[in-house]
DNA sequence: TCTGTGATCATTTGATCACAGATGCTATAA
DNA sequence: TTATAGCATCTGTGATCAAATGATCACAGA
């Protein structure tokens, strides 16, 4: 495992230190799907006791980012081309609506932290590792869903996000290579979206986050076991 | 008997029977806004220790449909205004969603529990207590829903109704005495969404269905507080 | 060679306890 | 009388331990 969790810092609760970190890193693909999470196991990696991690897995399962084996353990889902469908479609829905209602309402300061986004993704492409360039994307998607105003889209968005996380991993080990190279360009569409809401023309920046969405979907299909 | 062997429901622990009677108990509105459920408490009246239901509450709250207070205690939410067309703007696009989906695939077997729900619940409306009322329409809704097939979609209505149950406890309160008085007709739009149904007619089944969620907001907001 | 049985191991679940933080109340002083 | 300090109480958090459950594997019998 080469992730970098760490011992967590008690300001808040630990239980709370453990299910972020973990959350974290399960939205960013760094679980293989199927991967099976022990509550000893991790409580060691964090340094903790078994009861921060057995509250923060159950927490999590909650939110379907992870399954519950038979045996009561704790499992990354498997990956399979009719859920990443399933997921694409509410995506879509959903981050279409927090975008009709968030890109009227961005500022000029948030227009110019979406900017900012873009050229940094430019940069971290070339060499960086690609965890910073998926927290990137994520920064910017949700800077626009943030302006929404909208809690119960945010935390919709959230979720479907987390539950996104082991396709996410599917990109990181098989796009990686192709972004490396030049082959592709991920901030492509963000340019798109960026000159959209600069023109005001809102219609097309939701076309342009549906197209974003439905982009990587067919990205990732061809990559689904089977 | 057409019974689907699946995986045989795995072991079962006390934690998730506190789970489910807290979650239904949420949805269907039999707590006040901003009661405060003590782990303690709830642990004596369901007569087991504290560990189940301090884990069954954690995962309530993961799912946003408890608050965890500044001293760790789980509350339910309060109700605003605001708070409840956020909920419906979302319900809307992803129940809407659902029919669409769910609606042509329904079978006639479904059609006829669809029915029958509907005739029960004239038949509740007139004397029985409010709370089957809510199962009802509860069936009746998610009958259309898991007909799309969606798991992903289920779930996210699953949790949007759950976050609705304090809005339930208002309707409960201020609208039964309505419904038993015969001014409120509880299943009509639910007669269209079936009439709709069998002329296979799914636009409007969809339409009927916004218009339901929407009425129900309607109802609501003015028995919001301020 | 295949199948059923039993033992063993890994892991979760639930209980209990000590501790810490928050809340509220009382007593005391201005 | 009011403000405030300090104390008592309530409540959750985290650690540890015992019990229960499911998975695995070896072995015996057909």
């Amino acid at each position: 495992m080469d992730m970098s969790l760490g011992p967590v810092s008690s300001r808040t609760t630990i239980q709370d230190g453990v299910y972020q970190q973990l959350r974290q890193a399960l939205m960013n693909g760094q679980f293989n799907p199927a991967q099976s999470l022990t509550i000893a196991g991790l409580a060691e990696t964090f340094g903790t006791s078994n009861m921060p991690v057995r509250e923060a897995l159950r927490r999590l399962a909650a939110e379907n980012a992870l399954e519950i084996a038979s045996n009561g353990s704790a499992r990354v889902p498997v990956v399979t081309a009719a859920r990443l469908d399933d997921l694409c479609r509410a995506r879509i829905v959903v981050e279409a609506l927090a975008t009709e209602l968030g890109a009227p309402r961005l500022t000029p300061k948030d227009l110019e932290v979406l900017k900012g986004i873009v050229s940094e993704q430019k940069e971290i492409g070339r060499d960086k590792n690609i965890y910073t360039l998926i927290t990137k994307n994520q920064q910017f998607h949700f800077t626009i869903y943030r302006a929404s105003g909208s809690d119960v889209l945010i935390q919709l968005i959230e979720t479907l996000w987390l539950r996104f996380g082991p396709y996410m991993r599917m990109l990181s080990t098989h796009v990686a290579p192709l972004i490396r190279a030049g082959e592709s360009e991920p901030s492509g569409r963000h340019i798109a979206i960026v000159e959209a809401l600069e023109s005001r023309d809102f219609a097309r920046v939701r076309e342009e986050i549906i197209a974003d969405i439905s982009a990587t979907q067919e990205v990732l299909r061809p990559l689904c076991p089977e």
